[in-house]
DNA sequence: CATTGTCCCTGGAAGC
DNA sequence: TGCTTCCAGGGACAAT
């Protein structure tokens, strides 16, 4: 499932092989991601464009087209970008070819993935919270984010109008490096918590891009392989194996209808407010 | 307004 | 073995 890292590999791994390029062709299989434009209208106004640069914001994808449209994805569960596959794809949905001959490949499983064409990238991303890589997150925006709720803290991480970017993935890798259940109520964090949670989520993050994303599921990069971040995940889809602080058994439990792991030890839920 | 529930979709796993 | 049922989950939208 892309979140942050994930669409963030995508991105630098497209980066030098798709700025500068022109589209020439755009062979659509099924419209259903097409959210803003009817096929004919999204393939006229792409068509004859150069791709002038690549941007992410949250888990959207961005290329900034020459003439003033952004094409705009988000690959939700089972989307990928792969730049000239080989072979027959399967659940090939859109393909883009350009001006020197390179393709790139949309495909999607499920079909929930989206897309659009618009002039103006913040109708799509305009509503999208902080980017947790900026150096403007910092542990007193968290703060402001968690304060006064006392909804999870699992969901306010999930909730992209707050904070852009982190899925179910490494919202609970983030709260198992910061030591704090996800059912603790987001006003409960204390200070420390929340400088532990700030640092958590920086730091799962970047190793996520390190590791080119987690390939749990359908995940692959363009180049068609798949990321490593998922070999280092210390709870997250690893129910019942040895956490690796601890060695106690990784639970999981269901928070705003998401599967959540976590270790029950490390990640003890006490109803503590003190200090705040 | 904030929060929760339902739905979209389909391959793969689990159950019988 | 083979059929059926259930599950995963980001985000839009409806309901509370």
């Amino acid at each position: 499932m892309p979140e942050l890292p994930e669409v963030e590999t995508i991105k630098n791994s497209l980066e030098p092989r798709v700025v500068g390029r022109t589209f020439t062709g755009v062979k659509i299989d099924d419209t259903r991601p097409l959210q803003n434009l009817k096929s004919a209208e999204f393939r006229r106004r792409l068509i004859g464009k150069t791709i002038l640069s690549l941007k992410r914001r949250g888990k959207y994808m961005i290329f900034i087209l020459s003439g003033g449209d952004n094409l705009i994805i988000h690959l939700r569960m089972t989307g990928a970008l792969l730049w000239n596959p080989e072979g027959e794809e399967p659940f090939a949905r859109i393909e883009f070819s350009f001006d020197d001959g390179g393709r790139l490949l949309y495909t999607d499983i499920r079909r929930f993935g989206t897309m659009w064409l618009v002039s103006d990238a913040s109708t799509v991303t305009g509503k999208l919270g902080i980017e947790p890589l900026d150096n403007s997150f910092t542990p007193g925006y968290l703060a402001g984010i968690l304060d006064s709720r006392p909804t999870p803290v699992k969901s306010l991480l999930l909730n992209q109008e707050r904070i852009a970017g982190i899925g179910n993935m490494y919202a609970d890798e983030a709260l198992f490096h910061a030591g704090i259940h996800p059912l603790r109520p987001g006003n409960s964090l204390d200070k420390a918590e929340i400088k532990r949670l700030h640092s958590g989520i920086r730091q799962v993050l970047k190793k996520g891009i390190r590791n080119r994303g987690a390939s749990i599921r359908n995940y692959r990069c363009p180049d068609g392989q798949t990321g490593t971040a998922h070999e280092e995940f210390a709870v997250a889809h690893r129910e019942g194996q040895s956490c690796p602080r601890c060695g106690g058994k990784i639970a999981r439990m269901v928070v705003g209808q998401r599967g959540t792991y976590y270790c029950p030890r490390c990640q003890p839920l006490k109803n503590n407010s003190k200090g705040r």
